[in-house]
DNA sequence: ATCGTTTATCGTCAATGAACGATTAGTGTT
DNA sequence: AACACTAATCGTTCATTGACGATAAACGAT
């Protein structure tokens, strides 16, 4: 129901977002928490303020997580919707293919 | 069984693989087709020998695909547990998580 | 109004990625 | 041996990414 086909380029999209360890982090920290201070995410990583929120820029911009800014800080949380939506996307992959795990090339 | 945990630099990984629409088309041809030709693949492509060639070795580095040389041709196959490792990897991030769609941050 | 806090953006730099043509290596054919 | 074909690698160019410090913007508190 909720879950839509996505295209290739989509799919290439998301894969890029999370195409990096620290991003993943911070995804597993927002499905960990639900929501989180920006703050909070700067603490957990290693990285610099203004990389954290070069990520963070990155993943709002696939569509992965959403920030709203209340007072003087910006919380943000995940769209599951989204991630959900890769997943299936890469399952449906292998959905079109014969079934029998392939590992080698051979005929 | 076959599956295996797999980490986040590793996922990081294999998503920098699909992080691109000529990769994801090669690898839907390979569920399609099963087993291909090098030279199939840059038909289908409108790219360069080359570059075709270069996206084939990073989706080998990756683990996603293997090549067999045989005579003067290579023959590609996809590994289907390695993208079966990728999709449950991300199903599983959201496993942790409460239960529930979330698409607001709101309280 | 000023100050401290939080987060986003800017500018820079080094490293990586994507694309191409040209070349090389390996295989089969004549 | 010479040739044609397939695929991988090399070398180059341009664009993008990742990281950082510095700065700006927005807000709350004093």
């Amino acid at each position: 129901m909720s879950s839509k086909n996505i295209c290739d380029e989509q799919v290439a999209e998301l894969c890029k977002a999370l195409a990096h360890p620290a991003r993943i982090q911070i995804l597993k920290k927002l499905i960990d928490e639900d929501r989180c201070i920006c703050g909070q995410i700067v603490q957990l990583l290693p990285l610099a303020q203004s990389t954290v929120s070069q990520h963070l820029k990155i993943l709002k911009e696939a569509g992965l997580v959403q920030g709203e800014t209340e007072g003087q800080t910006t919380c943000y949380c995940i769209d599951k919707k989204m991630l959900a939506n890769l997943g299936s996307a890469i399952n449906n992959l292998l959905r079109l293919s014969s079934p029998g795990g392939n590992v080698s090339c051979k005929k």
